[in-house]
DNA sequence: CCTATTTTTTAGCCACACCTAAAAATGACA
DNA sequence: TGTCATTTTTAGGTGTGGCTAAAAAATAGG
């Protein structure tokens, strides 16, 4: 039993859920993977004890699962190719930052380390990818130390300046961009009542004190 | 039923014994296909029935197979694809010509009409990849012209210049930049016994007339 | 032209990754 | 605490793409 494509799409799910619900310690629902993944919970039941075989996930019955260390290292292995592939598309081929996911979503499964070295030089070793998330380092650390919250947890009234956004929410990507909203941009009280609420917690932002400084804005 | 890495190898495979064989009506059978992709036959007996029922190959149990022309199509894109992503490994990422293949045999199967055309414009639409094996352009025709022979088949004691490598032959590659041969470097009596015999098949020529001009070498 | 060898296909098996339907465990709350 | 709704797993089935072993067709030699 190796590496595939749907085991590393699977691995990289419980990363992100776990990370979501607060770090490395997190179990992780069935429900939630299959509804992230859009698969029934059956077959991520049956992947889940793959993981397991494989030393990647830790799998308590009716109750979740989780990565272990190994797993975790893969996971983010995956989450800087999927980053670095995004980087490049916008920052060399010229792509919308609304229509690299799904790319970079088949490219984050080239398995050659070699490549993956080459690339983050060509890219000038980038730490954040084109929807403002940080980009792992070769050991998996990540260096970017900004505190982001989404949107729909900021206070009623307060400002906020976006820091990233989900890059697997293409819609929320395309309301931002509808609306002249990008990476810096400072969000007010205009700007959270014409965003759909339903994407606000896509949208992470660090909380922005002095709401008359000059919105330091970086067109999508 | 519908496109898969495994599909559209064994559509690549059967372009390309076609094409050995000397064209578009050429038929190709089974034990050569499954030598070519490393597969036993009987796994290729059932995938060319597949193809089949794509509509991409013509199939006569017990003779061979051959690709239609929306097969042939489908073949020459993945082709293209290949060759472009060599380009791009060797020309923008500093890759030596010998380590590519493998790593394009994977890119060539990402699926983003977009993304070819976006890599092709950002490589300057480039007529041959690093091996000197032209690029199909995005109608799948391939304008460059020259004839090229097998060195095996180059008469005795005539010369020739390399014009192409089979990239498929890491042996070869390795071989010639151990020698210091290249694109566009010319073939003697010296070279060819330098140059172990099984190798000869795969180094493309044009016969060289005037053996005192100075070779134009490229260096790989 | 008939037999022996080679080539190819068919038959039957397995792993992977998905599905639906049914069973089992959990947890909420009366 | 007992029941019930929800969540999760198990059971059983499908399609893909491999494999080996056996059968069938083609080819070659005497
Ligand atoms: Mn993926
Ligand atoms: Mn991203
Ligand atoms: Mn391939
Ligand atoms: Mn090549």
């Amino acid at each position: 039993m190796a590496k595939s494509t749907n085991r590393e799409d699977h691995l990289k799910a419980l990363y992100a859920l776990g990370e979501r619900k607060g770090g490395s310690d997190a179990w992780v629902a069935t429900n939630d993977l299959a509804a992230h993944l859009q698969v029934k919970a059956p077959s991520v039941s049956g992947m889940v004890q793959v993981l397991q075989e494989l030393g990647w996930a830790e799998h308590r019955p009716y109750h979740g699962a989780r990565l272990t260390p190994s797993g975790r290292s893969l996971a983010l292995s995956l989450v800087r190719k999927h980053r670095l592939w995004e980087t490049f598309l916008v920052q060399r081929l010229g792509f919308g930052w609304d229509e690299v996911h799904d790319i970079a979503e088949q490219l984050e499964h080239i398995d050659s380390v070699e490549l993956v070295q080459r690339l983050d030089a060509y890219l000038d070793h980038p730490e954040v990818d084109p929807h403002g998330e940080p980009i792992p380092n070769v050991h998996g650390d990540i260096l970017d130390k900004r505190v982001l919250m989404p949107l729909s947890e900021l206070p009623a009234g307060a400002w906020g300046q976006i820091g990233a956004v989900q890059d697997d929410q293409g819609q929320v990507l395309d309301q931002l961009q509808r609306n002249n909203l990008g990476l810096g941009s400072v969000i007010g009280p205009k700007e959270r009542t014409t965003l759909p609420a339903e994407g606000h917690q896509y949208i992470l932002v660090t909380p922005w004190e002095n709401a008359d400084a000059r919105p330091q804005t970086s067109a999508p």
